[in-house]
RNA sequence: GCUCCCUUCGUCUAUCGGUUAGGACGCCAGGUUUUCAACCUGGAAAGAGGGGUUCGAUUCCCCUAGGGAGUGCCA
């Protein structure tokens, strides 16, 4: 095999989510497995729905996952190179003018539907003579361009999905410059790929019937087409389409979230290939472990509950030095090693360490039942002399548990409670620790 | 409507005609002298349904059902 060069061409008309990021990541960890070259293209032929801050936020969006790129170009940079190919292809008759509206097609492939019959376009273009074509343009209407299938059966071998055929006398011949002259992404794209010398395409599956038609456009510039991957949509954790939710699952939100990039990448990485599902320490691991046989080739259904257990995962094993600079800025007193080392096994994310910061530094509400009043009492006046250490809570305990006859969660729950406001929480002992000694006397008075 | 793809524990999957249908995550129970986490041990948990082919089908074929995708002057 070659060493692949390929490509993420997303269009800038929106913020990445977890589909298109899936895509992005089998191109990169495929290119990184194999030392190819992974390229970011900007599909902004639309102009009208493309922005440049969604362009910003997409390469913002594949920075902070760490998807770097080798070389990246928008196709707005590109458009002489695309005249030039529509130019070839209506030189060689493959590419012609249509005069129908878009309302016009709309009624004709209603009707064919209503007849049973698969809505594909009737070509009437093709068979336009000069006179009608003239007709047409003095009523003021500007050619569509559509590109003429050939008819045959095109045939590929998808790293995927294996031996693939698509029938072209099943498609409509597909536009590929718009009446305003403005070009359609299926042109562009195979230039493009062309030019780039991408060697394999990989996308998901919606693609699939795309792909076809596009092998014949490469065909037709000369060039031939490159290898194909489709892989099976994510779909959502009920089983239905994802769409509905893509604005709760983009890395914007995710990020907001706390959720880390590697374990949206592990996630992304391993669901619906034979891998366990586990987290990743990088995208070179993930690289390593990438093949395209592993991916299966039924939709897998993307839950955020298990993008949370990996980020919790994570949570629970992340070194202090990696997240000094996240906890300095939640408090400067919480950039502490052992508050961290102490608090982490009990965070799904780095920015759950904030709910101790007051345990720990600051100032809480104690809870203290009614019925441990006396108990509590008892606990402060036997709290052992000096800042508390690592032995402290062993002791203590040990002196409350014969002074009381206390045992048990009755023992440590009321404690747990009263120090740190909570009912739940990392070892109370720990905590003892860092609070300090007087801090637990007030919240035991 | 038509075309293509898919269907094994809740989830992701292994099985290339003969297996006590395996693993992982999750879940449940117990342990580790409180909780949470982590770790250890154990447990429950699956071949969508119906027909074939075969000595023998999860595996091959057909039908049905269910799911996904396509069928755009979207990508």
């Amino acid at each position: 095999m070659p060493t692949p060069i390929v490509r993420f061409a997303p269009s800038p008309t929106g913020r990445l989510h977890v589909g298109n990021v899936r895509t992005a990541l089998i191109n990169w960890l495929f290119a990184k497995r194999l030392g190819g070259t992974f390229i970011l293209r900007i599909d902004d032929t639309d102009l009208e729905r493309s922005t440049a801050e969604y362009e910003d936020g997409i390469r913002e969006d594949l920075t902070w996952l760490g998807l770097s790129w080798d070389d990246t170009f928008k196709q707005s940079d590109r458009f002489h190179q695309y005249d030039a190919a529509a130019d070839k292809l209506r030189e060689t008759g493959l590419l012609y003018a249509c005069y129908e509206t878009a309302d016009e097609l709309d009624r004709q492939r209603k009707l064919q539907r209503a007849r049973g019959k698969p809505p594909i376009y009737n070509r009437a273009g093709l068979n336009l003579t000069e006179e009608e074509k003239a007709a047409y343009e003095a009523e003021g209407r500007k050619p569509h361009w559509r590109f003429k299938l050939s008819g045959n059966r095109i045939v590929w071998q998808d790293h995927v999905r294996g031996e693939q055929a698509i029938d072209t006398s099943s498609l409509s011949d597909p536009v590929l410059i718009r009446a305003d002259g403005s070009y359609l992404y299926t042109l562009p794209s195979c230039v493009d790929d062309i030019a780039a010398g991408i060697t394999h395409v990989v996308r998901g599956e919606d693609h699939v019937t795309n792909s076809g038609a596009q092998i014949e456009i490469f065909r037709a510039l000369g060039g031939s087409a490159p290898e194909m991957a489709h892989t099976p949509l994510l779909v959502g954790a009920d089983g239905s389409s994802l769409s509905k939710r893509l604005g709760s699952l983009g890395m914007a939100e995710l990020r907001r979230q706390g959720i880390e990039p590697i374990a949206i990448c592990s996630l992304l990485g391993k669901l619906g290939t034979s891998d366990n599902v586990e987290i990743r320490e990088s995208l070179q691991q993930l690289a390593d472990e990438f093949d395209f046989s592993k991916i299966g080739r039924a939709p897998a259904r993307f839950d955020e509950a298990d993008l949370r257990s990996l980020n919790a995962a994570l949570t629970h094993n992340m070194p202090f030095a990696t997240v000094e600079a996240r906890l300095a800025s939640l408090d400067p007193l919480a950039a502490n090693e052992a508050f961290w080392t102490v608090v982490r096994a009990n965070c799904e994310t780095v920015e759950d360490a904030a709910r101790f910061i007051p345990v720990a530094f600051g100032e809480i509400a104690p809870l203290i039942e009614d019925e441990d009043r006396a108990f509590v009492t008892d606990a402060a006046r036997l709290l052992p002399d000096g800042a508390p250490n690592a032995e402290t809570w062993g002791v203590w305990t040990a002196a409350l548990k014969s002074e009381t006859g206390r045992k048990g969660k009755t023992l440590f729950m009321p404690l747990r409670k009263a120090l740190t406001g909570m009912e739940r929480g990392p070892s109370v002992g720990d905590m003892l620790v860092l609070m300090g000694r007087d801090r637990a006397l007030k919240r035991l008075s």
